[in-house]
DNA sequence: AAATATGTATTGACAGTCTATATATAGACC
DNA sequence: GGTCTATATATAGACTGTCAATACATATTT
């Protein structure tokens, strides 16, 4: 993989951020790297993506933030607030159900008889 | 199902009205009729977000129209070029790999272990 | 000394979607 | 006759999420 998924995620970037915090509190270059690794490239957020989105996150009390300078650069790490879990949760069933939905939709397109790039002149 | 999917077809609206026209030529309601039914309510995409998809989808050549005359009421009838029979299954492919790339990002959340809604103090 | 990786942030532009509005006819119902 | 609903296309304006570009600062590597 390689490409990004151009405007595809569009809709759901919010539940896969929220998601990478599943395992525990992260700042901002470590959720963008673990997304992009996680995913094999196809997801690259970029950063003037990814920082208002947390900002927006954390204004919605989605999730908390607290300033780490243990390390020696200083970082911001976010943690899923109660309601970020419910949000989280209630989003992944929703996006189970619209990709079923989708996925049914497109059925056709992955069928034996379907066209598989040239042909009918 | 009741709830629009919230901003999630962000992205690929334009995959599902072109796949509306695999199996032959529509007009614009009829595609939304389609659409909302075939989902089950699940994508009901308003009037004023598919003429002017349609309209870009026909500027960049991927669908044509025709003035239908022949019923009572006239409606303007679309079918996909070859251009857009190629980007509907290109683009099919893309969603695929895009949503089992997701899916598998978002297992723990499906996982035995994972927090049903309410825990945690 | 210089280049690269880490780390957060803001700006401006763009594109896709929604809401609201406009127009017009067909058919059903009262 | 009058009204309502469904059919049918279209535009305007606003909103919002994403991206590209830029900025700044420090640690590590070469």
């Amino acid at each position: 993989m390689e490409k990004s998924s151009e405007g595809m995620l569009r809709g759901n970037l919010d539940l896969l951020v929220l998601s990478t915090l599943l395992d525990g509190e992260k700042h901002g270059y470590l959720i963008q790297k673990n997304l992009q690794r996680s995913s094999d490239g196809l997801v690259s957020i970029q950063a003037g993506t990814l920082y208002p989105l947390l900002h927006r996150l954390e204004a919605d009390h989605l999730i908390r933030s607290r300033w780490d300078e243990s390390t020696k650069r200083r970082r911001k790490c976010y943690e899923l607030t109660r309601a970020g879990q419910k949000r989280l949760h209630s989003q992944a069933v929703q996006w189970r159900e619209y990709v079923a939905c989708v996925q049914k939709m497109l059925q056709p397109l992955f069928e034996p008889g379907a066209i598989p790039a040239g042909e009918t002149p």
